[in-house]
DNA sequence: TTAATTAAGTTGCATTTTGCAACTCAAAAT
DNA sequence: ATTTTGAGTTGCAAAATGCAACTTAATTAA
């Protein structure tokens, strides 16, 4: 059975998943972040078997997330660097790191320190911000349909709101006739 | 042959992908987040195969970020939600979400706006920032080894910088002796 | 109170994906 | 010119996934 494909569903999660979603891809991101270029660099680091480095590798340069860049010109060798979409990930991989930091390893365990280069002084944690700065908790968030809502995701969202802080769906059990 | 845990890997973000860096997992807490708690709910509304849901589950309550709720007491039906770990991901699922508009969906196309309650205005974009609320870029973030790193990860890091922002490896082929 | 229906999973099987090792094939180094 | 590295393929065994059919337990309906 072929596994599931999200490209077309109409949800930026499913999209974003479908992408940087399945195993080593987020590792290959933050190994990239951290300064790795070549094929054997990122396979000795992580331990992850080369043809599936391989075939992420590839699907990451398809996605625009990494670039291919020769290492010498005209050469078939080549490294791997993050694009400027591939950059705009470390803000969720470092929200992730930091939520492991939290929630798994403890936070005096923490095996990487990121730093504010300014001050030496430790970065923030990642949170959900208003405009104006205010940080929110989920209670603060509201979900609404967005300009690309389709019918199904605006029949699924109503006013109400449950204790998540989210939104509540219509019950739809009665909907199908 | 067994697929790789990162389960004992020095590293928060190996293990936070080793609870929830499987396939359906993020959707499935996103569901959550919005208000999804039955079983035939969540398999209805991702179209995932009730298999895979049961065994997803589990291992999100085993690992502490859903709950499982009797529907009443004693019974043996039971609902899942969010606990606090659970709550403390959805800050990885905006970030993700939130790149997933900007860089697939496009902004016009973002099925889903998330406001402020408070004022009815979109949420501002999660960034990485200083102790003190100033963004911080890649080039800004230094990594260091933290309090919880061991002999693997200092030998990796220097103060040398990469472009990328990063830290670069020193060179391992000649100390492998 | 009994029968029918719904909810929440299991089980079995076909199809993919992974992981590993061994094998290419070009580019560097000696 | 020859050896050694880098960057992949290829082939195969073991898991994971998707699907449909089969259980149970809890509700609802009759």
């Amino acid at each position: 059975m072929k596994r599931i494909s999200f490209a077309d569903t109409r949800c930026s999660l499913a999209q974003s998943l479908d992408m940087i979603g399945e195993w080593w891809t987020l590792l290959i991101i933050r190994e990239a972040y951290f300064g790795t270029r070549r094929f054997s660099d990122f396979q000795s680091h992580l331990g992850i078997a080369r043809n599936v480095l391989s075939e992420r590798l590839d699907r990451l340069v398809a996605n625009d997330i990494l670039q291919r860049v020769p290492v010498s010109p005209g050469s078939k060798r080549a490294h791997y660097r993050l694009s400027e979409k591939g950059r705009d990930l470390v803000t969720v991989v470092i929200a992730l790191v930091q939520w492991g930091d939290r929630w798994v390893m403890g936070p005096e365990n923490a095996p990487v320190r990121m730093v504010d280069r300014a001050t030496g002084e430790d970065i923030d944690t990642v949170q959900v911000r208003a405009k104006n700065g205010r940080p929110l908790g989920l209670h603060d968030i509201g979900l609404e349909p967005g300009p690309g809502a389709d019918d199904a995701i605006r029949e699924r969202f109503s006013e109400a709101v449950t204790d998540t802080g989210a939104v509540r769906w219509r019950i739809r059990r009665h909907m199908a006739a």
